[in-house]
DNA sequence: GCCGCTGCGGAGAGCGCTCTCACTCTGTTA
DNA sequence: TAACAGAGTGAGAGCGCTCTCCGCAGCGGC
């Protein structure tokens, strides 16, 4: 018992692995047939096509992915890449990464989850150099990913475009820095950023600031200048704002800088939730009570929008259904002939906790 | 430049794509010798080898992955898989799911960069029910990667088992709930706890009480244990413990519940970050400092542990090095003939903040 | 009654690779 | 000089699958 048996059940398991040529032996027909019935391509008898069902029941037969995908060219994998990953590489004393954004295992769980039942297998990959972008190009140029689903983080990212010059289907989170002809979803972000100053207008506020993802990236500057507008259309000539990178700490560098440049402010729209949360800390500890001081509207309702005190009001992105569509989207290109590029673009919504 | 490029160049891509034939003809030698030249096995003539690598260049020739899977029965990929990430399958509104907590992002990205430079390709699965346990099983038994690297949440998983039974390596993330022959990686989580009580009791506190895990879970009654036990080594014949489920809200409901059963508590250790910034949220809402009415002790040192006001002072849980331990583990065992079933316990270490 | 058509099954090639086996060619030894 | 290692190379089988081509029925139309 205490011997481990994987041995021999690991050669067990192998040598049993029963083929396509076993199966027709067992249904009494040919190699060809049993593929036909598999695939469902062709019309085969209903009268054969139980025979071998059953030949398939009994032997246990699964297709070989690797014998399948010689043939077919195709792989039944598609590479998630999250680009500018930029953790240290040592992973030596890493403690943030990508992931302590919650966003990024949103997407990635949605699409890991989407993609399953399509018998579509998701290989992650991270880029944060030239080394490694190269790895992901080359690993989609030869074929050994059908297509990618591609999460950028900056604007200038080349990424993108070296990909889309693989040729291979290819669906961003998000629209590129740049235009290139490839698929994406996005979120409708300065009609957030409206819904935010509405709303933080509508409670009273007469003084707002915004603290901006980075300006080169396109839905940082959407969000940033769909505020404006909408503050513009109340009266509000001029909101001043101070650039964050998205991280917590940046929250709380760019809340400090944004006080001590207008120490009257009562209403501040950030470009994300954790940001929105160093934020929070800072006007705290400057004595600002939120939200009878100063009003907080976040973006992206992630989890960390209920982990604030007070809970965050915030611009809900609907992040899974996103992705839900990036894998169906890119489902689809892979399957057509001609692969069209297309967009989609979402609503967001306003989620009122207490912040604001 | 408006009309897709991406149609010719893929057919491109996929023409030109060169193969070992083609690099013999070019240098001049057999499919055969090409090959060993490329894997390295047996000697090769130097001139010839260097022709050959000429021949690869000039052709920009990359091994077909599917090809060579075929005759080896290695993929090159190995399963990543979550366990018991339970959440809600649609999709729909889950704002939770399993990268809520930063641990699992840490994980899987500290997996995928130790993987990377062995040209092993990381494939995320979730297993939330029979069904999907079902498909990483036969993923796994029928070759499409060559072994597994399994983080479970939960105690009666069968899935270690399961995976067990395919007879594919596979290495675990902390002891699995049942004694099973499967090698894992696993922190002294005893050890941690009792750093944590040592610092409690040292920093003057009288009145302890612990929010563990599921006691189901090993590493939690580990935690648990360990602090009673070095609580008890001063004196502290016992400690009451509320046991929430690792979730912020659970951390909030606990601290709730253990304030009411003892209100004069003065320090408390819990068993990870998340939960702890609930507590505190709950402490603060009582009217009670932290530290000062009421030292708090975290156990991860995750990213939350910064974001939380006071900062944490939490049990460092090094859970990069333990993922990139399980990779190599995996990888070895790959390798050899024989694996064997092993284990690697790390350490934990107090990292004091502000919070005790 | 013959032709052509359609509908279904089988034979067999071939995807790109690895690996065994046999062969050649050198250099060494009796 | 013959025999023999031993090292390096090539030929070819075969991994498990798909898919084209071909054959063989059965059937309606002239």
């Amino acid at each position: 018992m205490s011997k481990p048996p994987s041995k021999p059940s690991g050669s067990d398991a192998r040598r049993a692995a029963p083929t396509l040529e076993d199966v027709a032996k067992v249904a009494g027909v040919s190699r060809a047939t049993v593929s036909r019935v598999i695939n469902g391509k062709r019309k085969v008898a209903p009268a054969v096509q139980e025979v071998v069902l059953e030949a398939v029941a009994e032997t246990g037969y699964v297709p070989n992915r690797a014998a399948r995908s010689l043939v077919t060219r195709r792989t039944g994998t598609v590479a998630v890449v999250i680009s500018g990953a930029d953790a240290d590489p040592s992973g030596e004393l890493d403690l943030s990464g990508v992931f302590s954004d919650p966003f990024f295992g949103r997407v990635v769980g949605s699409l890991v989850r989407t993609l399953r039942p399509h018998d579509v297998h998701p290989v992650l990959m991270f880029a944060d150099d030239e080394q490694t972008r190269g790895q992901v190009v080359s690993y989609l140029r030869f074929g050994n990913a059908d297509g990618a689903l591609l999460v950028s983080t900056y604007a200038d990212d080349p990424l993108p475009e070296q990909i889309v010059g693989t040729g291979r289907p290819v669906v961003l989170f998000a629209r590129p820095g740049h235009p290139i002809p490839a698929s994406y979803v996005d979120l409708a972000n300065a009609d957030g950023a409206r819904l935010a100053a509405t709303h933080l207008l509508d409670r009273g506020c007469r003084t707002l600031g915004v603290i901006s993802g980075p300006l080169d990236v396109p839905s940082a500057r959407d969000r940033l200048e769909g505020f404006r507008d909408a503050a513009a259309r109340r009266g509000h000539a001029f909101v001043p704002s101070v650039a964050g990178s998205f991280t917590f700490e940046s929250g709380e560098a760019a809340m400090a800088e944004l006080l001590d440049a207008a120490p009257g402010l009562d209403g501040v729209f950030v470009s994300n939730d954790l940001m929105a949360q160093g934020a929070i800390h800072v006007l705290q500890e400057h004595g600002r009570r939120v939200p009878d001081d100063v009003a907080i509207v976040g973006f992206d309702d992630s989890p960390v929008a209920v982990q604030t005190r007070p809970r965050l009001t915030t611009v809900r992105q609907p992040v899974e259904q996103m992705a839900q569509e990036m894998a169906r989207m890119l489902l689809d290109q892979i399957d057509a002939d001609e692969p069209a590029v297309r967009s989609s673009i979402f609503e967001p919504t306003l989620v009122v906790r207490d912040s604001a």
